[in-house]
DNA sequence: GCAGCACGCGCAATAATATTTCGCCTGGGC
DNA sequence: GCCCAGGCGAAATATTATTGCGCGTGCTGC
């Protein structure tokens, strides 16, 4: 269990910096409870031992003219794992589609995707996504308003978890 | 439209720190190509006008002991303003429940959970979700890989749209 | 129980970075 | 053509990151 090589301040650290990863070390330190040296190297530490995969700024993707959001439920009609792949590696090369997971159930795939109006979606959809081979269904849902959107992980469970264990 | 209110600098800028949000302002100014303190002012109206939201670390969610990802679609009884609302709350109040989007077409609501162990979920499900007035029905899809996911939204996109639209 | 060792802390010093100040240039409006 | 606003970059200063080192603590083996 890699969890267990963390202690209480490692997970602070990891709980503070997903909050705001451009704190500097120094607050980071204060508000830990440990001085700044040991707490940059726990952090580098924590950043070799892939703990943290790295640092993104939250852009306002209204502003900058995404306006829609689309959720896309893919059906294959072949799940061989040569297939399964291909498809990946087909999302991966599509800037609109920002996420893909595999899923269990009916559905194979479920997307994420961003684009900058319904009529680029649209023709995202019919010239790409749909006329990919072993595509054999797709359905689209529209998001008309986001509601929650916290990146990572709930550290309040994790403490919660470790808390009642122990 | 605020977009056009950046210029391709700001455009890059963006890029740069979705990137990797806590690359050092003089290595973000020499990439976007000009002197470090124009380049932080632009970073500091940027955050200012909202067009940056804030800066998080990725964290592993395996290795920090979260191995289940679920999407949960979910519908409602009852459709009227109010009662979106309050559901929407409730999602807000659940640490396991990282996204909730209100969607068109069948399903009201998409959640995307996280939860340390299926039975984790489980417990949530049946003793929180299930249990929620109003909710009509939930359909959860376990994941079972994930192929891609790239936070934010495609700049290439958004470059490509304005290169051919000037 | 006690010596020795490994580990992690914090202090102090140094290096790098962020931030402010200010003068210059450019481009638009009159 | 002149003036003004805005944005740039050089230099100075403040803040932060980073390294080196000595200390204390807690395990290990005896």
């Amino acid at each position: 269990m890699a969890i267990t090589r963390l202690d209480l301040i490692d997970r602070k650290i990891l709980a503070e910096l997903q909050a705001d990863g451009r704190m500097t070390n120094v607050e980071l330190a204060k508000r830990v409870g440990i001085s700044a040296p040991p707490c940059l190297r726990r952090v580098r530490t924590l950043e070799e031992a892939g703990y943290i995969k790295g640092y993104h700024a939250e852009v306002d993707a209204r502003e900058l003219g995404f306006e829609v959001q689309v959720f896309a439920m893919v059906g294959l009609a072949s799940q061989a794992e040569a297939d399964l792949t291909a498809f990946e590696n087909r999302c991966r090369a599509w800037p609109l589609v920002r996420e893909c997971h595999m899923l269990n159930g009916e559905v194979d795939f479920i997307l994420k995707c961003a684009a900058p109006d319904l009529s680029s979606f649209q023709r995202f959809l019919t010239g790409e996504l749909l006329t990919t081979p072993n595509v054999a269904s797709v359905k689209t849902s529209l998001v008309i308003r986001c509601a929650k959107d916290e990146p990572g992980v709930p550290f309040e469970v994790l403490e919660e978890r470790l808390s009642t264990s122990a």
